[in-house]
DNA sequence: ATCTTCTTTAGAATAATTATAAACAAGGAA
DNA sequence: TTCCTTGTTTATAATTATTCTAAAGAAGAT
């Protein structure tokens, strides 16, 4: 459990000033036991359902992008009709249940290290994800 | 090199009516030496280059489905706001240059067998797929 | 030839995301 | 505090990939 204050503080030094909208999307997101996953569409609604106040679309959009780009939130590469984000941003995988579209969290563990053998004059790796699609 | 003949006997064997427009699509996917990664709107252009002949982008979506449903494309899991598609339906990986937005094969030797110690209940694995991200 | 079914097509509809620009709020300086 | 600058939010419009629609056209069987 993260206090409002916690969260403040962690924006300022984001140098992202901590405006009521940041601080709700911040209390959604991070004051969670487990990982989560969602949509910009699942987190917009969720924000008005948890905190009662409604926060605008395009803001919803601005600041998981900003969090995004501050390394607070991961982005997981799946081909779906919206983008999927991650709580998460330690190096780890996916399950995704094509059928019910939901992902699921697999450890590093669960898949063992990956050696990438190859390597591209100039370029450095990123970042290294595995998808697993599930079927029934 | 595949001779017109036999993408027509292919597409029969899929019923799948071999139109004019689907041989040419036929045409600038499959005669090619290399593996081939593209997005709608690149086949969309490279068909009038290369054929001569205007297919209309709804024949072109309507054929990619299609064939990714016949199993003769990949669709290759990247968040990008077009989706890719890849010839090369064997199980292999992709690195993905995001500087560049240029998807690279990655052999299945130069990633080694990837085990996924983990299951869910009433669920199968249906494809593993790496993405290696570069950056500069 | 004729008929049925599948396919193509242009254009409209949809839906996620991004851009715009005006109102507003934060934080610093006086 | 009050003023000022800069960053943020917002509703709405614009953009863009993709899907839908319905009419015209082509394939294949009879």
């Amino acid at each position: 459990m993260t206090s409002k204050q916690e969260f403040i503080e962690k924006l300022r030094n984001s140098s992202l000033r901590p405006t009521k909208q940041r601080i709700n999307i911040c209390e959604v997101l991070f004051n969670r036991d487990k990982t989560f996953h969602f949509t910009i569409n699942d987190l917009f609604i969720l924000i008005k359902d948890k905190t009662g106040e409604k926060v605008s679309l395009a803001t919803v959009y601005n600041t998981v992008h900003a969090f995004h780009k501050k390394g607070y939130l991961k982005e997981i590469p799946i081909n779906s009709n919206q983008t999927y984000f991650d709580t998460n941003v330690t190096d780890h995988h996916h399950f995704f249940d094509v059928k019910e579209e939901k992902l699921i969290d697999l450890k590093n563990e669960d898949v063992g290290p990956i050696e990438i053998q190859k390597s591209i004059p100039g370029k450095k790796i990123k970042s290294v994800e595995v998808l697993v699609k599930l079927e029934d």
